[in-house]
DNA sequence: GCCGTTTTCGGCCCGACTGTTTTCAGTCG
């Protein structure tokens, strides 16, 4: 069964081909336009095309794009790739992901000299031969040949939380320069994308012209890719690329709306400002030679009509309509959780959680003991003991078949059960079936790391979504979405899916990771209403009979 | 290739930086 990535991967690579032959841009938007809308949708296309569901409804796929989905969807191939690869050998491509090279010079390369890999074009820009070709300079041959070790351009990301301490530790850098005013982390980082590509950063300052020459020389530049007045990227040693704007404090608003993107969104947004005789850019809301608005964020989407929308909720997935008609979620915040839940496995995590608990002042928690149910009758001694509000989960692992065992004094004793499905190997059909059991079985009451992802990999589970989540509506099984950075589990795309069907969440983790959980879950449009950790006690014990 | 209570044709977001460009194309955010 081919997947939603998958399908997106087919087009994106057949733009990439054709914006290399120099057909129409505009074609190509569309084709990488197709591509991003299947990536981030929550809708499974394998399915929708199976169903017969009409594609042209989804704005930016027409006619044409409709009928290559479903022939992608159903021989797994596509006609017009196929041809394009016969045109074009296989390495031209990867030539795009060096910094500096676009499809023009890609073209260029290959149809001059015949380059189609990386090792040809080495050999070739040593050799001096490149510097014949019209705009290949000495400057832009060292480029590329620096540009072989760089990472964005090649799809290579880095986990946010990997790229957290760097982020803050740039801001109070950028910070201790003169006259700096305000030092924003925008882009993806601040839509909180579970994977960042670049570190993209807003500095608002009173000669702002200067800050670029600050910028270069924090500690960890190995390399200055361009610098300018107002915007200037980096290298750093570990690779992370950072992009640096910079621009005066009356643009605020406009720069950081544009520099927190994403593209999708302020494509989407610019247009609507075009429809009411406006202009956007990063310095303000134009009508005519008149600014109409610059100053703060929230007035460049009153200047469209719109309510404010989150960062997290910028991604073209539908919040602009939302924005439009009053219909945006009201997201949950950090500071609204009321209970933690943690996952132990011996008595000295149990004892480090409850004390970390105390300390944060929220109302419950839950302890999901996992191996050793003997720690749950411990557990509730504790409880006792020092007065709190404590629920118990036991963590049952569910076998191949879908089948497990809750040993009777677990279930007299733990509050609730949680299970966790192991990794199998199973057609998305058994899959589901699989899963389907578990729910259908009335004994568990959440479901752990539903789909088994990791982020950065194609790890997880292939099964029909609509219907486990139709089946945990159903039987009031609660998912859980995993704060652990490196999971991240459910994603962003399945939180809201499952909201959609109507699904609850719990986030768990501990007091460290919690936040990146709830920042998925706000990605996922998720409010208070969905995430039961944030109920008060009384609720979750009304759930859960308590 | 997509799209349309201004349109079924002719638009499609908008601007900064680089290079060898003498007026702008290519690449990137
Ligand atoms: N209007 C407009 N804005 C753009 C365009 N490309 C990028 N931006 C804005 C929105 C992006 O979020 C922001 C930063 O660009 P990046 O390439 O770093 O993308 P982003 O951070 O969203 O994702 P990333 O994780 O870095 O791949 O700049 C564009 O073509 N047009
Ligand atoms: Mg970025
Ligand atoms: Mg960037």
């Amino acid at each position: 069964m081919i997947s939603n990535k998958e399908i997106a991967g087919i087009l994106s690579k057949t733009a990439d081909l054709l914006e290399i032959k120099g057909e129409n841009p505009f074609k190509v938007r569309a084709y990488r336009n197709a591509a991003r809308i299947i990536e981030n949708s929550a809708k499974d296309f394998n399915k929708l095309v199976n169903e017969g569901f009409d594609l042209t409804k989804l704005p930016g796929i027409g006619h044409d794009l409709s009928e290559y989905i479903k022939e992608i969807v159903k021989t797994g191939k596509f006609h017009k790739l196929e041809e394009l690869k016969k045109e074009i050998p296989q390495g031209v491509a990867e030539l795009l992901s060096i910094e500096g090279l676009g499809p023009k010079r890609v073209k260029l390369l290959y149809e001059t000299f015949g380059i189609k890999n990386m090792d040809e074009l080495k050999k070739y820009a040593l050799s001096g031969e490149l510097e014949k070709l019209p705009g290949f300079g000495p400057k832009l041959i060292e480029k590329i040949l620096k540009g072989f070790k760089q990472l964005k351009k090649a799809g290579i990301r880095f986990l946010w939380a990997d790229v957290e301490n760097i982020a803050y530790e740039m801001r109070e850098y950028l910070l201790d320069y003169k006259g700096v005013q305000i030092v924003d982390i925008a882009g993806s980082f601040r839509r909180k994308k579970e994977s960042v590509g670049d570190l993209d950063i807003l500095v608002i300052a009173d000669d702002y012209q200067r800050v670029s020459d600050y910028f270069v020389k924090f500690h960890r530049v190995k390399e200055i890719y361009s610098k300018g007045l107002t915007r200037s990227t980096v290298f750093l040693d570990n690779s992370l690329q950072i992009d640096l704007r910079a621009v005066a404090k009356d643009s605020y608003g406009a720069a950081l709306h544009y520099f927190t993107g994403s593209k999708a969104h302020n494509i989407e947004i610019r247009k609507l400002a075009i429809e009411k005789g406006l202009k956007i850019n990063e310095y303000g809301v134009y009508k005519g030679n008149e600014k109409i608005a610059s100053s703060k964020e929230s007035d460049i989407y009153k200047s469209v009509g719109l309510n404010y929308i989150e960062p997290e909720l910028r991604e073209n997935r539908g919040e602009i309509e939302a924005s439009r008609i009053n219909a945006l979620p009201k997201l949950i915040k950090e500071e609204e959780i009321k209970g933690y839940m943690c996952t132990v496995k011996d008595m000295d995590e149990v004892k480090k959680y409850i004390d970390d608990f105390v300390k944060v002042n929220k109302e419950y928690l839950i302890l999901n003991v996992s191996n050793r149910y003997e720690l749950i009758n411990k557990v509730k001694t504790l409880k006792n003991s020092k007065n709190i509000k404590l629920i118990t989960a036991a963590e049952v692992s569910v076998d191949e078949n879908g089948d497990f065992e809750i040993p009777e004094d677990v279930l007299n004793n733990a509050d609730i059960i949680a299970a966790l499905m192991k990794k199998t190997e199973l057609s998305a059909k058994d899959q589901t079936q699989r899963y389907l059991k578990v729910l259908n079985s009335k004994k568990i009451n959440i479901l752990l790391r539903p789909s088994l992802r990791e982020v950065l990999t194609d790890a997880g589970v292939d099964l029909d979504w609509d219907e486990v989540f139709n089946a945990a509506y159903s039987n009031n099984v609660v998912m859980e979405v995993n704060s652990n950075p490196k999971y991240l589990d459910l994603s962003d795309i399945l939180i809201k899916k499952a909201i959609e069907c109507g699904v609850k969440i719990i986030i768990t983790g501990n007091y460290k990771n919690i936040k990146y959980g709830i920042y998925q879950a706000r990605r996922g449009w998720c409010e208070k209403k969905d995430a039961v950790n944030f109920w008060n006690y009384e609720r979750v014990g009304k759930l859960w009979g308590l």
